[in-house]
DNA sequence: GTGTAAATGACAACATGCTGCTTAATGTCT
DNA sequence: AGACATTAAGCAGCATGTTGTCATTTACAC
């Protein structure tokens, strides 16, 4: 395979994109334990919080790039937990906005208090320009599959 | 935030990740379909048949960064199914070997022949350095993590 | 307007992954 | 040899995500 080598370069970044995966997925559960959440739904209300208006659920989905039956799973355990509120739309009878309650906006804080020092510490001694071709490629990626 | 200009940076990036992932399994899905496999028995096939002798289960959890339980389940279907065929292990009386039967070979070089074209048309336009910065930030960030 | 396509909700079936528990085999230290 | 820790299997329960189907609503072309 000498007139590619990146073949197996790309190759074993799947894999381990795999398994980086697993891993950051444990952190988030782990991360988001003590605030009684689970990885998904920090991922859900990460999404919730930073639109400031409301968003539908297969609006949600689009933004993971998941099913948009995933997150209704998740909004509809979070509205029942006192996080997460359905509005009406006044754009479409059938699809309700999704908002943060009060309280969902205080596990929110907490949540930042904690996310965004995990977020430093872990690349406090990586390179920026290693951050950023690595986004770079990240996203290329999605690009290329994302169709 | 200025004095982290990182902490964005590092977010776009896991939550980009938790996107490629999911583009990465659907891509898997898709191309082991045609073989009977799904992406999850593809992860697995490929690290049997890279290790010429057999390996155990949860040596095959330990490679994937998964639990043996998930990996346990995997191996019992396609053993049913011929792929997989459990050998005596002389080394510990319950822990079995996992080998490829004839048929699972057969499967494997029939995935490479679909998989080693996908690596390199998915590479053809990014350069080699991104590759190459992109899996050492991934191995980086997997050392963090995996402890 | 009307008809068709796309989007949405609701429900079900299934695949994949995790943890927790108990029991058995293996390795190590004394 | 005996005690102890580690590793493994097997089983159960659960969270997350996918696809498929069907009815309804919305959007768009004609």
């Amino acid at each position: 395979m000498a007139h590619s080598p990146k073949r197996k370069l790309f190759l074993d970044l799947v894999l381990s994109l795999f398994r980086l995966n697993g891993l950051l997925v444990a952190e988030g559960d782990q991360m988001a334990e003590a605030l009684g959440l689970t990885s998904a739904r920090w991922k859900v209300i990460g999404v919730v919080a930073l639109a400031n208006s409301g968003v539908t659920v297969p609006g949600i989905a689009r933004v993971l790039g998941q099913s948009r039956q995933a997150v209704q799973r998740i909004t509809d355990v979070m509205e029942k937990d006192g996080l997460l509120r359905y509005q009406e739309n006044p754009d479409h009878k059938r699809s309700v906005l999704v908002c943060l309650t009060d309280e969902g906006q205080n596990v929110y804080t907490a949540l930042r208090a904690v996310q965004d020092p995990w977020a430093i510490e872990n690349t406090e001694d990586v390179p920026v320009e290693e951050l950023e071709i690595g986004l770079q490629l990240v996203r290329r990626l999605i690009h290329k599959f994302d169709r």
